[in-house]
DNA sequence: CTTATGTTTGAAAGCGCTCTCAAAGGTGAA
DNA sequence: TTCACCTTTGAGAGCGCTTTCAAACATAAG
């Protein structure tokens, strides 16, 4: 394979072989019924040349590529400081490396990226299927890759009413849990940092409300604020909540709590003697914070990880009914 | 376009404009030589209709596809906690956004996925150009790529040999200066958490190490220890330096200085009363650390921009010289 | 021995574009 | 008017594979 080296086509692994180009086509693409010491030599001069087949002219014959796409819709700060997609892209890659599939990245860094992106990726035939990440609820990428004739799966939504391929966690329950817990240390008044318009943030502040009522707690729209998953979100909302002097705080990412935990010790209070706090991901840095973040462990990598394993099954039976996968949490207690 | 639309080609647009394939083909590719109301014809028979040439045949015709990957040899927990990556990536996307490029994301999980992978990028004809990130000094990837012929880039590393493309930041420069400043500071027991097999890692060391020289510094062996650029390495790290009382520490990554704070306020000393500390990186939460981190600010960012723009360059230049970029950093102050 | 059935192979027709080549037409100079 | 040259267009040959179709051969059944 150097420089120079001009690359091999199937004809010259053919002639090589002494068998025709159909034939080695069958020998890479494990036909059956071949006899086996065709297949023998023909495997030989493929090692042997270290030859592999153009994947482009595979794709234009097949009409199948091997790539897939993850889509961001909305690439803001909010994904820049949120080590929530590397976990997430760690997951996805794993597996697409395991099924020998190829992965490209679509992130909208504008309105404009977004029209241009979605009409190439819907007419031009590059993937096979789509990994849609959640985004703002009236996101309209969501709604346009419905209407058009692509396997996706969506990550983290479960509003959608079209029965499609999704995988989310239990987002309700986490924070039902995680409100739940807080009530149970004996803390009254509690508060939320939440994100709105997006599902996940709306699942997690239905199961804080959830929680409230069922524990016969006072919910005080004082002290709702929200935040966009970042850690500097986290820390202007918890500057906010001060003033409504609450005893606990559940937030709905840990970069946010981080941040919050930032803002009530700058404050001069005392974690979680004045103020407990607890997080939902539990990111690595969760268990390094000052005090250590009690959270919600989400398994992020295997959001991913699920969700290839569902689209390769959209992507090799198109008939099969799309699935939705919810994956369980549970409360991580450290400091509290 | 609906689900029952069927596709259409070059022959369909030819045909509704009344032209041949090939002045069609012109008019996409924004050939010269075409008359004006021929070319209004057919782009309004384009727009009409919502057309878009199959990227994998003009792929194959033209024998180049517009996809570039991007690789990371080392997919460890390293780049799981790292946002670094994230930044990197949006830089990257902003650009090829820009230019129409699509990015496809290459990461080794293990060594298998590194040969497999490997080969598959350098035979099958998938990709035009290759940005490739840093990684162990020692990594056989970038020694591979330079063989093949494929042009390429290397981000954050400056130690191969052979003049190619590369982007980076002032590493050493940047280390320098964090150096200078804590002595200027008047601290005399300097201390550094590095990271080595890893060239911007060594760079770093080399700089704390001229700062060091320059002004007659006392080194101490004891007080350098080694991380991985994770959070956790750098608590770990900084527990382990604690014995050997230093009264500041410069840290090579931001992610490991929160870390080391993490570990230094744990051990009940005072940030920066008892030990002084200096990042690199200026992550956004660098911004909201307790105290605030005092850091070298890298544009990383940029550097996925100029990356891109250096292997746009080299894709459609290819005797262009391969450029040597060095982007430059800053001293934030904010604690100390 | 024939016929039906199955296995193994090759020829060749695409897949949907790009791009060369040559033809057709237009323009201006001699 | 003729020739040279330039602009504009279409025909058609690929790009490197997959996959259909049919041929060739083997095997089992009648």
């Amino acid at each position: 394979m150097s420089k120079q080296a001009k690359k091999l086509t199937l004809d010259d692994i053919a002639k090589l072989a002494g068998v025709s180009r159909a034939t080695v086509s069958r020998v890479i693409n494990k036909y059956p019924h071949i006899t086996p010491d065709v297949r023998a030599r023909v495997q030989k001069i493929i090692s042997e040349t270290g030859y592999q087949p153009n994947k482009i002219a595979q794709s234009l014959a097949s009409q199948r590529t091997g790539i897939i796409g993850l889509v961001i819709p909305s690439a803001t700060q909010t994904i820049l400081s949120d080590p929530y997609f590397l976990h997430l892209i760690s997951g996805i890659t794993q597996k697409t490396n395991a099924y020998a599939l190829t992965l490209s990245l679509f992130l909208f860094h504008s309105m404009d990226d977004e029209v241009q992106i979605a009409h190439s990726l819907f007419n031009t035939n590059l993937v096979d299927g789509l990994i849609i990440t959640a985004d703002r609820k009236e996101n309209p990428f969501a709604q346009q890759v419905i209407t058009q004739d692509i396997p996706f799966v969506v990550i983290g939504r479960s509003d959608l009413n079209t029965p499609l391929a999704s995988v989310n966690v239990a987002n309700e329950q986490g924070a039902y849990l995680a409100t739940e817990h807080l009530i149970t240390l004996g803390r009254r008044r509690l508060a939320i940092i939440m994100c709105d318009h997006n599902t996940a943030g709306d699942d997690r502040y239905a199961g804080y409300r959830r929680a409230l009522a069922d524990y016969d707690m006072a919910f005080d729209p004082q002290r709702v604020v929200c935040g966009d998953f970042s850690l500097e979100s986290g820390y202007a909302a918890m500057q906010q909540l001060l003033s409504a002097k609450p005893d606990a705080v559940f937030v709905s990412s840990d970069m946010m709590a981080i941040g919050a935990q930032q803002a009530i010790r700058q404050a001069g209070l005392r974690i979680p003697d004045d103020i407990a706090v607890v997080g939902f991901d539990d990111l690595p840095q969760a268990a390094l914070t000052d005090p250590p973040l009690t959270t919600i462990q989400q398994p992020i990598e295997e959001l991913g990880m699920v969700a290839v394993d569902l689209l390769h099954d959209l992507m090799h039976d198109s008939a099969a009914a799309p699935r939705q996968v919810v994956l369980p949490i549970a409360l991580i207690r450290r400091t509290t």
